[in-house]
DNA sequence: CAGCATCCGGAACGATACTG
DNA sequence: CAGTATCGTTCCGGATGCTG
Protein backbone atom coordinates (compact mmCIF):
# COMPACT_ATOMS: atom_id res chain seq x y z
CA UNK A 1 0.00 0.00 0.00
CA UNK A 2 3.33 2.45 -0.18
CA UNK A 3 3.15 4.87 -2.52
CA UNK A 4 4.47 7.74 -1.50
CA UNK A 5 4.40 9.98 -4.63
CA UNK A 6 1.12 9.97 -4.73
CA UNK A 7 0.70 12.53 -1.84
CA UNK A 8 3.74 14.16 -0.72
CA UNK A 9 2.92 16.12 2.26
CA UNK A 10 5.03 18.81 2.02
CA UNK A 11 3.48 19.75 -1.45
CA UNK A 12 -0.27 19.04 -0.11
CA UNK A 13 0.78 22.02 2.75
CA UNK A 14 1.97 24.54 0.41
CA UNK A 15 -1.24 24.26 -1.94
CA UNK A 16 -3.20 24.62 1.00
CA UNK A 17 -1.33 27.31 2.48
CA UNK A 18 -2.09 29.19 -0.82
CA UNK A 19 -5.76 28.01 -1.58
CA UNK A 20 -7.09 26.99 1.85
CA UNK A 21 -8.79 29.86 3.68
CA UNK A 22 -12.51 29.73 4.44
CA UNK A 23 -13.49 31.57 1.26
CA UNK A 24 -11.06 31.00 -1.28
CA UNK A 25 -12.67 27.65 -2.73
CA UNK A 26 -16.39 29.21 -2.72
CA UNK A 27 -14.66 32.36 -4.30
CA UNK A 28 -12.71 30.38 -6.66
CA UNK A 29 -15.66 28.22 -7.42
CA UNK A 30 -17.47 31.15 -8.15
CA UNK A 31 -14.84 32.71 -11.00
CA UNK A 32 -14.86 29.21 -12.72
CA UNK A 33 -18.60 29.58 -13.32
CA UNK A 34 -17.93 32.37 -14.94
CA UNK A 35 -18.25 35.13 -12.10
CA UNK A 36 -15.68 37.85 -12.36
CA UNK A 37 -17.20 41.12 -10.52
CA UNK A 38 -16.42 42.25 -6.88
CA UNK A 39 -20.37 42.52 -6.12
CA UNK A 40 -21.51 39.92 -8.43
CA UNK A 41 -19.29 37.27 -6.13
CA UNK A 42 -20.26 38.86 -2.79
CA UNK A 43 -23.83 38.49 -3.81
CA UNK A 44 -23.26 34.71 -4.43
CA UNK A 45 -21.26 34.23 -1.24
CA UNK A 46 -23.58 35.06 1.54
CA UNK A 47 -22.11 35.96 4.56
CA UNK A 48 -18.83 37.30 3.45
CA UNK A 49 -17.90 40.35 4.06
CA UNK A 50 -16.47 43.02 1.84
CA UNK A 51 -12.82 42.93 4.10
CA UNK A 52 -12.43 39.12 3.55
CA UNK A 53 -13.26 39.15 -0.35
CA UNK A 54 -10.98 41.78 -0.86
CA UNK A 55 -7.87 40.15 0.74
CA UNK A 56 -8.53 36.81 -0.61
CA UNK A 57 -9.03 37.98 -3.62
CA UNK A 58 -5.85 40.03 -3.15
CA UNK A 59 -3.83 36.66 -2.24
CA UNK A 60 -5.17 34.85 -5.45
CA UNK A 61 -3.98 37.81 -7.80
CA UNK A 62 -0.53 37.98 -5.75
CA UNK A 63 -0.56 33.74 -5.95
CA UNK A 64 -0.70 34.21 -9.64
CA UNK A 65 -4.28 32.09 -9.70
CA UNK A 66 -6.29 35.23 -10.91
CA UNK A 67 -5.55 38.69 -12.43
CA UNK A 68 -7.28 41.54 -11.61
CA UNK A 69 -8.52 44.07 -14.63
CA UNK A 70 -9.16 47.75 -13.40
CA UNK A 71 -11.83 49.18 -16.73
CA UNK A 72 -11.77 52.88 -15.94
CA UNK A 73 -15.31 53.94 -16.77
CA UNK A 74 -17.72 55.35 -14.54
CA UNK A 75 -18.93 53.29 -12.11
CA UNK A 76 -15.28 51.83 -11.77
CA UNK A 77 -15.43 48.37 -12.94
CA UNK A 78 -13.04 45.63 -11.50
CA UNK A 79 -12.52 42.17 -13.45
CA UNK A 80 -10.76 39.59 -12.08
CA UNK A 81 -10.56 35.82 -13.84
CA UNK A 82 -8.64 32.82 -13.54
CA UNK A 83 -5.40 32.41 -15.05
CA UNK A 84 -4.21 29.49 -16.78
CA UNK A 85 -2.96 27.97 -13.43
CA UNK A 86 -6.20 29.28 -11.81
CA UNK A 87 -7.96 27.67 -14.77
CA UNK A 88 -5.84 24.14 -14.14
CA UNK A 89 -7.84 24.20 -10.83
CA UNK A 90 -10.83 22.50 -12.28
CA UNK A 91 -9.51 18.90 -11.65
CA UNK A 92 -9.25 19.13 -7.67
CA UNK A 93 -12.77 21.11 -7.47
CA UNK A 94 -14.19 17.56 -9.55
CA UNK A 95 -12.65 15.72 -7.58
CA UNK A 96 -14.16 17.64 -4.25
CA UNK A 97 -17.70 17.72 -5.98
CA UNK A 98 -17.45 13.94 -6.74
CA UNK A 99 -16.77 13.18 -3.19
CA UNK A 100 -19.13 15.91 -1.54
CA UNK A 101 -21.37 14.26 -3.94
CA UNK A 102 -20.96 10.56 -3.28
CA UNK A 103 -20.84 10.63 0.29
CA UNK A 104 -23.43 13.44 0.33
CA UNK A 105 -21.11 15.82 2.65
CA UNK A 106 -23.81 18.52 2.98
CA UNK A 107 -24.09 19.31 6.37
CA UNK A 108 -21.17 21.27 8.41
CA UNK A 109 -20.12 17.97 10.10
CA UNK A 110 -19.98 19.28 13.97
CA UNK A 111 -16.57 17.56 15.67
CA UNK A 112 -14.84 19.16 18.30
CA UNK B 1 -25.12 29.95 -14.47
CA UNK B 2 -23.32 27.40 -16.85
CA UNK B 3 -21.51 24.33 -15.40
CA UNK B 4 -23.41 24.71 -12.40
CA UNK B 5 -22.55 20.55 -11.84
CA UNK B 6 -18.74 21.20 -11.66
CA UNK B 7 -18.31 22.80 -8.18
CA UNK B 8 -21.44 23.81 -5.93
CA UNK B 9 -20.49 26.17 -3.51
CA UNK B 10 -22.36 24.33 -0.84
CA UNK B 11 -21.01 21.37 -1.34
CA UNK B 12 -17.37 22.36 -1.54
CA UNK B 13 -17.90 24.50 1.63
CA UNK B 14 -18.95 21.48 2.98
CA UNK B 15 -16.30 19.55 2.28
CA UNK B 16 -13.67 21.99 3.46
CA UNK B 17 -15.41 21.85 6.72
CA UNK B 18 -14.69 18.02 7.00
CA UNK B 19 -11.33 17.81 5.38
CA UNK B 20 -9.91 21.68 6.05
CA UNK B 21 -8.14 21.84 9.22
CA UNK B 22 -4.53 22.59 9.23
CA UNK B 23 -3.46 19.34 9.64
CA UNK B 24 -6.22 17.29 8.09
CA UNK B 25 -4.84 16.69 4.74
CA UNK B 26 -0.97 16.43 5.70
CA UNK B 27 -2.60 13.47 8.02
CA UNK B 28 -4.82 11.92 5.44
CA UNK B 29 -1.50 11.97 3.61
CA UNK B 30 0.18 9.59 6.20
CA UNK B 31 -2.92 7.76 6.12
CA UNK B 32 -2.89 7.17 2.25
CA UNK B 33 0.47 6.07 2.34
CA UNK B 34 0.00 3.50 4.86
CA UNK B 35 0.64 4.91 8.35
CA UNK B 36 -1.83 3.67 10.94
CA UNK B 37 -0.26 4.30 14.03
CA UNK B 38 -0.43 7.45 16.62
CA UNK B 39 3.56 7.82 16.99
CA UNK B 40 4.32 6.68 13.42
CA UNK B 41 1.89 9.38 12.48
CA UNK B 42 3.03 11.90 14.77
CA UNK B 43 6.24 11.09 13.37
CA UNK B 44 5.59 11.90 9.73
CA UNK B 45 4.65 14.97 10.78
CA UNK B 46 6.86 17.46 11.92
CA UNK B 47 5.90 20.03 14.32
CA UNK B 48 2.29 18.23 15.34
CA UNK B 49 1.39 17.94 18.85
CA UNK B 50 -0.34 14.84 20.16
CA UNK B 51 -3.38 17.48 20.69
CA UNK B 52 -4.11 18.34 17.90
CA UNK B 53 -3.43 14.82 16.05
CA UNK B 54 -5.75 13.11 18.85
CA UNK B 55 -8.35 15.95 17.82
CA UNK B 56 -7.98 15.78 14.19
CA UNK B 57 -8.32 11.27 14.40
CA UNK B 58 -11.18 11.62 16.50
CA UNK B 59 -12.66 14.52 13.88
CA UNK B 60 -11.94 12.10 10.76
CA UNK B 61 -13.52 9.30 12.69
CA UNK B 62 -16.55 10.98 13.79
CA UNK B 63 -17.25 11.37 10.15
CA UNK B 64 -16.68 8.20 9.11
CA UNK B 65 -13.37 8.72 6.87
CA UNK B 66 -10.92 6.51 9.27
CA UNK B 67 -11.41 3.75 11.93
CA UNK B 68 -10.46 3.35 15.37
CA UNK B 69 -9.23 0.02 16.57
CA UNK B 70 -7.72 -0.74 19.66
CA UNK B 71 -5.54 -4.02 20.44
CA UNK B 72 -5.69 -4.42 23.67
CA UNK B 73 -1.61 -5.61 24.26
CA UNK B 74 1.03 -4.35 26.07
CA UNK B 75 2.00 -1.32 25.26
CA UNK B 76 -1.11 0.08 23.91
CA UNK B 77 -1.71 -0.21 20.44
CA UNK B 78 -4.41 1.86 18.28
CA UNK B 79 -4.69 1.35 14.31
CA UNK B 80 -6.31 4.31 12.42
CA UNK B 81 -7.49 2.67 9.06
CA UNK B 82 -9.21 4.54 6.20
CA UNK B 83 -12.83 3.59 5.43
CA UNK B 84 -13.76 3.22 1.88
CA UNK B 85 -14.83 6.80 2.12
CA UNK B 86 -11.41 7.63 3.21
CA UNK B 87 -9.89 5.88 0.91
CA UNK B 88 -12.25 7.63 -1.76
CA UNK B 89 -10.43 10.23 -1.26
CA UNK B 90 -7.30 9.55 -3.12
CA UNK B 91 -8.52 11.49 -6.55
CA UNK B 92 -8.38 14.50 -4.87
CA UNK B 93 -5.18 14.05 -3.05
CA UNK B 94 -4.03 13.36 -6.48
CA UNK B 95 -5.45 16.44 -8.18
CA UNK B 96 -3.98 18.75 -5.25
CA UNK B 97 -0.48 16.76 -5.81
CA UNK B 98 -0.89 17.44 -9.62
CA UNK B 99 -1.68 21.02 -9.42
CA UNK B 100 1.22 21.69 -6.75
CA UNK B 101 3.43 20.09 -8.72
CA UNK B 102 2.83 21.58 -12.06
CA UNK B 103 2.63 25.19 -10.09
CA UNK B 104 5.63 23.79 -8.30
CA UNK B 105 4.18 25.46 -5.49
CA UNK B 106 6.80 24.92 -2.33
CA UNK B 107 6.60 27.86 -0.12
CA UNK B 108 4.35 28.90 2.11
CA UNK B 109 3.68 31.72 0.06
CA UNK B 110 2.72 34.48 2.20
CA UNK B 111 0.15 37.22 1.45
CA UNK B 112 -2.20 39.43 3.19
C1' DC C 1 2.07 4.22 24.07
C1' DA C 2 -1.88 6.94 23.31
C1' DG C 3 -4.04 10.16 24.65
C1' DC C 4 -6.89 14.10 27.65
C1' DA C 5 -6.99 18.69 30.55
C1' DT C 6 -5.75 23.29 30.86
C1' DC C 7 -4.04 27.69 29.69
C1' DC C 8 -2.77 30.94 26.28
C1' DG C 9 -1.48 33.74 22.00
C1' DG C 10 -2.35 35.09 17.52
C1' DA C 11 -4.31 34.57 13.17
C1' DA C 12 -8.50 34.46 10.82
C1' DC C 13 -12.95 35.93 10.60
C1' DG C 14 -17.09 39.15 11.22
C1' DA C 15 -19.82 43.77 11.44
C1' DT C 16 -20.10 48.24 10.46
C1' DA C 17 -18.88 52.75 8.74
C1' DC C 18 -16.67 55.38 5.44
C1' DT C 19 -14.25 56.71 0.71
C1' DG C 20 -12.32 57.49 -4.42
C1' DC D 1 -18.90 50.14 -7.79
C1' DA D 2 -15.14 48.51 -5.40
C1' DG D 3 -13.09 48.65 -2.06
C1' DT D 4 -10.40 50.51 2.89
C1' DA D 5 -10.41 51.46 8.03
C1' DT D 6 -11.44 50.22 12.52
C1' DC D 7 -12.96 47.53 15.99
C1' DG D 8 -14.38 43.32 18.17
C1' DT D 9 -14.75 38.24 18.42
C1' DT D 10 -13.97 33.52 17.63
C1' DC D 11 -11.35 29.69 17.25
C1' DC D 12 -7.48 27.14 15.76
C1' DG D 13 -3.45 25.56 17.16
C1' DG D 14 0.97 25.56 20.44
C1' DA D 15 2.98 24.37 24.98
C1' DT D 16 2.90 21.88 28.97
C1' DG D 17 1.62 18.49 32.33
C1' DC D 18 -0.91 14.40 33.74
C1' DT D 19 -3.28 9.60 33.20
C1' DG D 20 -4.50 4.44 32.05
Amino acid sequence: MEQAGICQISTVEAVMNVIGGKWTFPILCNLLRGDSRFTEIQHHLDGISPKMLSRRLLELTENGIITRNVIPELPPRVEYRLTAKGKDLRPLFQAIGTWGTTWNITETSTAQ
